[in-house]
DNA sequence: CCTGGGGCCTCACGCGGCGTGAGGGTCAAG
DNA sequence: CTTGACCCTCACGCCGCGTGAGGCCCCAGG
């Protein structure tokens, strides 16, 4: 005979009301009721709940649960193999959040400060409800360059300014480290170097060092960038090459 | 000169609405204004989104969020402690889904099907936002009875009855297999004694075999116990007893 | 038999956490 | 001086329920 609002509302940890709502929204509509117009849940009610009540905790919208519950091409098997799959995908989100608290305790023990990036890094490209074939989309073919072009696409104006001023700020930093003699391995230069990484990696994709060490020597190979160098001064574009090296192999 | 709502809404993930939300109700009031009115962030401000966001994302209301902020007695160092261990905890919570989850999947596979209390067990005593203390409190003394006084709490009239039907139908059958003279070390006795220790745990708490023994004890020792079964047939209690130690070592 | 208490029902309003314009000022680039 | 991408402040709307109000059902106890 079923099992009535309250009793399936204790079993799952919900309120009546959720359930009066699920029924109203056409959500979870119980299979039976009694002549007395009480709702009657059945046992494929009570899975359909308990698939609903997993999707509604991985962040899904009631509308989109409906959507994938009433798809007709997914067996039970494959709602459970997508729930594992997404729990596994959240839980993995879970441990960078965990770390990137760690870290942040590191660091205040050892007094440094992190810089915006750094600390919403953890947050910035997270997106819980997305399926398979989407996140695929997105981050499959990810190298630095699609990164790239995917952040760069959301700059506005603002940020473009932002971004060449700061840009102008490091170029000068270098500038005026050649100008007045400062060695390409020395410590200043190298700061200036890691300014440089910083940049590109706040504004357009993450900068390993490695990835660091083939633009330097891009800067010198590619005309393109090059001329942006020697047009401030003759030199610099292997000045900044070498600086990026020395600060590479000293954060090795 | 600090950031723009637009830059730190990119930076966080979320949208200049949700900062201006935020500075409406208090939660995270820009620290400077430009001339024109321009909401400005500094580097604390930041620091706070983060931690607003972190409180979020475990669920916390922002309500709740600007209480914890607030609280003079916590520094960084405690924020940080503790949303490690709520993430640690949610994640544990979320493994025990996935593991949930894959028992689903086997049993499917094995044309089981799972009872009401297993397919929601995981979502029953969830409750993510407290905090320690209030955690501790609820579960720092938890011991059978406890759990029990918790969980009764909130039981109906209805669910009474369930109960005690469900616990005369499991007297019954110890004094029917009683009365027919089945030894209480055999198969029949034990399995009623298995029926009797899944209908405590699944009303009251978890009987582990190790209480359930614990119970058997008692149900002979104490006088208001024994009498409950006395009355149905003499030397009863001593066979429930013994029938309970069986099936605990069936079990070991 | 009837009364009381705990369910259950259907409205229907409210709240938290924003989304989404509308209407208008600001400010660097062309 | 204009244009466009920002920014501002209202203010209304949506989702996912919470929270009564008013009334029916049902069964244990008197």
């Amino acid at each position: 005979m079923g099992y009535s609002v309250g009793q399936v509302a204790r079993f799952a940890g919900v309120t009546v009301r959720t359930l009066h709502h699920y029924d109203e929204i056409g959500l979870l509509t119980p299979s039976e009721r009694s002549a007395a117009g009480y709702r009657r849940y059945t046992e494929p009610d009570l899975d359909r709940l308990q698939q609903v009540l997993f999707y509604r905790e991985l962040g899904f919208s009631l509308e989109e649960i409906a959507v994938v519950l009433d798809d007709p091409g997914a067996d039970p098997l494959t709602h459970l193999r997508r729930q594992h799959e997404l729990l596994r995908r959240r839980i993995g989100r879970l441990e960078e959040m965990a770390a990137a608290v760690q870290r942040a305790m590191e660091a205040r023990k050892m007094g440094i400060s992190l810089t915006p990036e750094e600390r919403f890094e953890v947050f910035g490209d997270f997106d819980p409800d997305r399926y398979a074939e989407e996140v695929e989309e997105r981050w499959g073919g990810t190298d630095a360059f699609e990164q790239s072009r995917h952040r760069t696409a959301r700059y506005t104006k603002d940020d473009w300014r932002a971004i060449t001023a700061e840009a102008g700020e490091v170029l000068e930093a270098f500038a005026a480290a050649f100008a007045e003699g400062v060695p390409a391995d020395g410590e200043r230069a190298m700061d200036v170097a890691e300014r440089h990484r910083a940049h590109i990696t706040r504004w357009f994709y993450d900068c390993t060092y490695e990835i660091h060490k083939g633009l330097g020597e891009m800067y010198v190979a590619d005309p393109r960038f090059a001329a942006n160098y020697e047009r401030v001064a003759e030199g610099l574009s292997g000045y900044v090459r070498d600086a990026v090296h020395a600060n590479a192999a000293r954060h090795a």
